[in-house]
DNA sequence: GAGCACTGC
């Protein structure tokens, strides 16, 4: 295969070139073009001294004086280091050195980065345990003593931190790591924090960046300096395919990743192969056919290296292929760190999940396997997949795009960064020289927007509103944003909080209420939190609703079948009369309580769970925040209470279901007559009928009650209102997680407040479009649900215009996104 | 007829 030109100019060299541009408007920007040695790999020799295997020191080791200066000096930093630079784990250390006293924090986006980054610099200090002066807290877990004077937390955790102190008097200096990610607790953290400085002028704050689009940080902090630390660990060589546009590409990545990983394996040199694809399924795909063309290859006349005459280079005789994504079975991903058998190649077929960071295991001396993500996390530490020389980058990312017009969550596959791409090459080049492959052309890389777009600026932002009222930001609008959020997304968040009794004016610039401040205590969505408190205080149901805050707070538990078992129709209806034992007839929240129930009345049993194929994984982080939420309620002393008659000890749906509504109600939707579509009644009750917002939307077919909608179900009985928990927009509009709503009753104390919410953001729309009225509540009565009431059939021309309204949402969400 | 990745008193 030839369609790879060669790119004269290695990430490296690109890199170093950047780097000196900006060097002539910073005078504290350092470059450099050293290559060092691979970072993680010196980590691992257990000498306290930060030190490679032959004794160099890190990148980071020679700039040591001149950072404590700039540090005491200035107090506030932007630091640009790549991965592996050293940034994160020496500086706290430099600064405990030049200040003995001094407090520090260092924020992670992530749980593992926290701990593992703790443990590194812990045995660095040559302490014995993490928790003395070294710590860690994430969720769940706080590693700390009164010694403790450097602690590595998860953004959310310092989050929490600020509501209760906005000076963060328990620190001297702060440090923002991954600052480049732009989560939006990162965000969120930068705007609070220079808040922070100013009231605390001696707070020493230093923002850390992986990329060299710094220049963003150091504006928003009143152009700061910026101190760049040199390293990356070796070159990595970039080819291009020849002429391949995205628009083109995008059909055809899957098979043009197999194509390339064959040409990989046949023409190039021992090493192995890490493919980023954006989704499951295609992963999935991609696996069955690189297998089946490696069973097709005649080593002997296809394959270079089988004749290898070099001593060093074993013959290639095969290839391992691989996996990797979050959802997949705990054991599945950890084969993919095993090495591969000798003279076999391994391929590793990953989503996103590989650019950002690599969670793999230390073989310890308990010889246990970790978990990748959520739980059992001892003895881990983030290292790359050994061995990885070749990437090949499709171009592309699978995004959630959330739509405040709609209130809908799109999940998408659009296009990649500039600096996304670089990352993916970069996890080439973590042992030695290597090589990334793009399917796309360099002009089609030119063409790719400079940076990935802030996730604040594509997320619903209910909880982020939540939080900064509850930091006393009232006017969320003018909050100072490093970049701010599209105006409607704060809109829409505003109107949630609102109708969830959160905040006392829909308009925005009210007051959290007494409700408010209990959903900012509770670690859950608002949504999900509000629907607790009515069950705990209204509905005599706490103890089981805590059960279904929790499952609805964890990916999905149920495990999705792979490969060739997928597209077996058999299996899949096998698949579906396992899961039928766990379905209740009112919906999908009561079949959460029953299979966390069931799996409780096996004693938490991982076998059972493979037996019936529900990820363990995910059950038991619901039980962590099932307790965390107890202990919370027992906190507040509420009494816990059962909707379980205790004579007969039979469930009683009804006060769940009516607590669900305290909270869900603007997520009522009606059934269509004879067909398994469904409109969102808040949208639908007060606008016209012709408007654009009107939507049809199915049920998601992992539902419990998606085979009773689509063929009727005896036992279920007529379907005509439910709610829903949200909606997710692939193919089409899912409703996910669905509830039966029988009693117009549940929901009709609430319906005055929707009204209030609709009036004014009528009245925000008013001057532009004054034509749409909302209609008054008396008339929407009408719309009740009685087993008389009939929804005209959908005609062609109105289920066509239904089906635009969806087209139109995804182009709003990804005109925003261009925008944006 | 499903479907990126994270996170929280």
């Amino acid at each position: 295969m030839d369609r790879h030109d060669r790119d004269g100019q290695t990430d490296a060299g690109r890199h170093a070139h950047r780097g000196q541009e900006s060097a002539r408007e910073r005078p504290r920007l350092r470059t450099t073009s050293n290559h060092s040695m691979d970072p993680v790999v010196a980590s691992r020799v257990p000498t306290p001294s930060a030190a490679t295997t032959t004794g160099q020191p890190l990148p980071i080791e020679p700039y040591r004086k001149e950072l404590v200066d700039a540090i005491s000096e200035l107090g506030l930093l932007v630091i640009v280091g790549e991965t592996g630079s050293g940034k994160t784990t020496q500086i706290p250390q430099y600064i405990l050195g030049h200040d003995p006293n001094a407090r520090i924090v260092v924020t992670q986006p992530r749980r593992i980065a926290a701990i593992s980054n703790a443990k590194r610099v812990a045995e660095e200090m040559g302490e014995r345990n993490v928790g003395n002066r070294v710590g860690y807290v994430i969720r769940f877990e706080a590693v700390v003593s009164p010694a403790t004077q450097l602690r590595y937390v998860t953004d959310g955790v310092l989050l929490r931190e600020l509501v209760d102190d906005g000076a963060l008097s328990a620190y001297d200096v702060v440090i923002v790591d991954e600052a480049h990610e732009r989560t939006v607790g990162t965000d969120i953290l930068l705007g609070l924090l220079k808040q922070c400085k100013r009231k605390r002028p001696d707070l020493k704050l230093l923002i850390m960046s992986a990329t060299l689009d710094v220049e963003k940080y150091s504006d928003f902090f009143d152009s700061c300096p910026i101190f760049q630390i040199p390293g990356r660990p070796y070159p990595v060589e970039i080819m291009y395919a020849r002429s391949m546009r995205l628009a083109a590409l995008q059909t055809s990545f899957v098979d043009r990743a197999v194509d390339t990983v064959l040409h990989i394996h046949r023409h190039e040199r021992q090493g192995d192969i890490l493919v980023f694809l954006t989704g499951s399924q295609e992963i999935e795909r991609a696996v069955t056919a690189t297998q089946k063309l490696d069973a097709q290859l005649d080593y002997r006349r296809d394959v270079a290296h089988y004749h290898s005459k070099d001593p060093d280079d074993r013959r290639v005789v095969g290839m391992s292929v691989f996996g990797l994504y979050a959802s997949l079975e705990t054991g599945q991903q950890r084969e993919i760190f095993e090495p591969a058998r000798p003279g076999y190649r391994k391929v590793v077929f990953a989503t996103n999940i590989a650019q950002v960071c690599l969670y793999a295991i230390r073989w310890t001396t308990t010889r246990r396997w970790c978990e990748i993500g959520h739980g059992g996390h001892d003895d881990q530490t983030s290292i790359t997949i050994p061995g990885i020389v070749f990437v090949v980058d499709c171009g592309f990312v699978k995004q959630k795009l959330y739509d405040p017009v709609t209130h809908m969550d799109a999940l998408v596959v659009t296009p990649i960064s500039q600096a996304a791409a670089t990352q993916r090459a970069g996890r080439a080049g973590r042992t030695e020289p290597g090589k990334a492959y793009r399917l796309y052309s360099h002009e089609a890389f030119s063409d790719l927007p400079p940076n990935t777009e802030p996730e604040i600026q594509r997320s619903a932002l209910l909880d982020t509103v939540l939080a900064l009222k509850a930091m006393n930001v009232h006017n969320v609008q003018n909050f100072d944003f490093v970049d701010a959020p599209n105006p409607d997304l704060l809109t829409a968040a505003l109107r949630d909080l609102f109708l969830l009794g959160a905040i006392d004016d829909p308009k925005g610039l009210g007051h959290l209420t007494l409700l408010g401040r209990q959903l900012m205590q509770l670690p859950v969505s608002p949504w999900v939190g509000r629907a607790l408190i009515a069950a705990a205080a209204e509905f005599k149901c706490s103890s089981e609703m805590v059960v279904i805050a929790a499952m609805l707070s964890v990916e999905s538990v149920w495990v999705e079948l792979r490969g060739k078992a997928a597209a077996d129709s058999k299996r899949q209806a096998q698949v579906h009369e396992q899961r039928r034992q766990f379905f209740d007839r009112t919906g999908d929240h009561l079949t959460l309580y029953n299979v966390y129930s069931a799996w409780r009345n096996h004693d938490n049993s991982r076998s059972w769970c493979r037996e019936n194929l529900l990820h363990h994984r995910a059950l038991e982080q619901a039980q962590k925040i099932k307790r965390q939420l107890e202990s919370i309620l027992d906190k507040w002393s509420v009494p816990d209470t059962s909707a379980r008659d205790p004579t007969t000890s039979r469930l009683d749906p009804v006060p769940i279901l009516r607590a669900l509504c305290t909270a869900y109600y603007p997520n009522l939707a009606k059934k269509q007559v004879s067909r398994p579509v469904f409109y969102q009644y808040a949208v639908h009750h007060g606008k016209r009928a012709d408007s654009d917002a009107l939507m049809s939307l199915a049920i998601h077919p992992t539902s419990a009650l998606a085979a009773a909608v689509e063929k009727g179900d005896p036992r279920v009985g007529e379907i005509e209102w439910v709610l829903y928990h949200d909606i997710i927009y692939t193919t089409r509009a899912n409703m996910r997680f669905v509830s039966r709503i029988w009693r117009w009753e549940w929901v009709e104390p609430y319906v005055p407040r929707l009204d209030r919410a609709m009036a004014a953001a009528a009245a925000a729309e008013g001057a532009e479009d004054g034509d749409e009225k909302v209609e008054s509540a008396a008339a929407m009565q009408s719309e009740k649900p009685t087993p008389s009431t009939s929804a005209g059939s959908a005609d062609d021309a109105q289920k066509a215009k239904r089906e635009a309204a969806i087209t139109a949402a995804r182009e709003r969400a990804l005109k925003r996104r261009r925008v944006g």
